[in-house]
DNA sequence: CATGAATGAGCTTTCATTCAT
DNA sequence: CATGAATGAAAGCTCATTCAT
């Protein structure tokens, strides 16, 4: 992969839209290429196929993600605080750019043949949560539980409730209220469904 | 597609694992064809296309998960008992057929363009833990929460545990301890993380 | 090819109007199967493919041609009355069964492939006129006109006339009033255009 | 369609051939490649299919044929001898490329699906002739007679007595004496065949 | 005798990818 | 550096045909 000019990397925001709307296999790099407005040719010049423009693609985002969600983590506050703050993070990832995140999610089960995005993934999602769950069990804010379960416990409401309303919400940007979503996220995670 | 005959139904459950393995689009009907020992032109004999043998699949598969899930959510108990009855069936079917479950999390992405199994999926996932909740809440045995957030949090945490477990067990049959498992995930979502 | 029986024959003629409508490689022995109402496997039991169902078609309407054919060149009358009557009658026959007429001249490309085919048209189409030719140059009722080009225009004008009518008749039966055409046929084919 | 470059035109010329041999369903996209010494993808990359190479080929030699009536039509004398050049050039044009005048012949019974075929049928050989039909009776050169009919009759009687001697020739080119099988038509159309 | 079930053979079509310019 | 032109490889799908019953 070479350097990606900006104005590239401008171009190929919307080949996002095409992966989310087709599908990895359905999306033809003629489709791109009309997308993008750049020739297919060229996009052969810049990458060695159509998998290292998807990686690009979710690379970017997942970097863009990460940065916040280390913002988030590194931030003051108790574990519970840091947690919700990396929740709402990986949210309004999600809420901002919607069409990757679908895409991400419509690839998941070809993310173990990718195995960078895959790290990826575990930088900006699994690896935080984890973190805070046991940062908050070591300082006894949080209850003594199987910490891997609750990381893809995590993981799923975040993603999966997010995903749910990216695709209710039919391409607006932002596809929902990252804020309001990671409250309601927060409120059960942290205090369970049951009355006591 | 035309009724199919017992022994076509044995030999196509073999299916599944390569579409588990490839993925739908990275599957050729000649791969289902050498896997299921059926000539490529008897199954477009029984199916119209690679797609209505996904649908046959997963459809088939959701039954008995759905009947499974019926089953508990008909019990006796109370909403919080037949809640947990509810995810255990459900993981239960994850860890029974892991490879379907495989594929159906492999292709959510493509899930709108198969209504049939969108709605079999609500069946069998949503509707029964939306209906929970909303028991749950009018006999105050729940907090009052959001049920859409809820249901989708609930389903996310639920199916991307049972995904971890999946894929973390390598093919073996059953792929996970579905009751440790749900007695994981009931747990962090009755009484929440937070230490009280 | 075996015996078909009077049902069978009765059913067959709907197959005639398949073949004009889709040609003979578009047409499929299924869509035969389904107009006729003949099951696929019945048709292979009585046939020993499509080329002999369409060769019976053909062979069908060509013998009731020829049997037409035959008796107006046995009739009473000069060669020119009975050139007339043998145009009236092939012109007749193809307003009375458009649709097999159509697929006749739309496999003439096929029918050097067909050698019975190709002998039971110039049974009923050119040996009679070339016949007559020579009858009524004989007679000195004829100019001396080289009999095999005026055979082929005489067959030419005949069937393409024939042809134009039944086209623009889309289905109607019968095609044309084909004793009115064969006397515009004959009128100029006996005088000629030139005003003398 | 693309751009035909003048190299893929030459090469092209041979499919009408394997066209005319085995007709318009029985070559197949890779007979032509194999033909033309085009692999199949190029020719799918110029032309959308099988269909558009034959009206390709077609329109090319109609083109073609239409230039040279054309001629004859604009051309000086009266409508009879004018007839004659129309005729003569037809004609000609068949016997120069006997192959595409047989494949044009042989899927005449498919040309209404080829609308843009049809209208240049119609230019090259009804509209010339029906004008200078026309024109005699106008100018009182030749009998009153149907047109429609008359128009068939010349059009069929040219065509299939140049196709008689095209499928004669056995690949011949030019196929026969134009120039000849010309004042043979024009002899029987002008003077009828009756002895006065 | 007639037919439902099954399949071998093969064609059209698509597309990722290359490379000369 | 960027791209228009070209193509190899492979997949999906159709259908004529067979045969056990």
């Amino acid at each position: 992969m070479r350097d990606i000019s900006d104005d590239m990397r401008e171009r190929l925001r919307a080949a996002s839209v095409i992966f989310a709307e087709r599908g990895f296999d359905g999306t033809t790099i003629e489709a791109l290429s009309e997308t993008t407005e750049v020739p297919s040719s060229t996009l052969y010049y810049y990458f060695t196929g159509k998998e290292e423009i998807l990686t690009f693609l979710l690379g970017d985002w997942l970097e863009r993600t990460s940065a916040g969600v280390e913002n988030a983590i590194c931030g003051e506050g108790s574990a519970k605080e840091r947690l919700a703050a990396v929740v709402t993070a990986q949210l309004d990832a999600m809420a901002k750019d919607p069409a990757t995140c679908q895409v991400l999610l419509a690839e998941l089960g070809r993310i173990d043949r990718l195995p960078h995005v895959a790290e990826a993934v575990r930088a900006a999602f699994h690896a935080p949560v984890a973190k805070l769950l046991a940062d908050g069990i070591a300082y006894d804010h949080f209850r003594v539980v199987d910490i891997e379960n609750a990381t893809s416990m995590l993981y799923g409401a975040v993603i999966i409730t997010g995903l749910h309303h990216v695709i209710s919400s039919h391409g607006a940007v932002p596809a929902f209220d990252s804020t309001a979503v990671a409250d309601s996220v927060m409120d059960l995670v942290l205090t369970g469904l049951e009355r006591v």
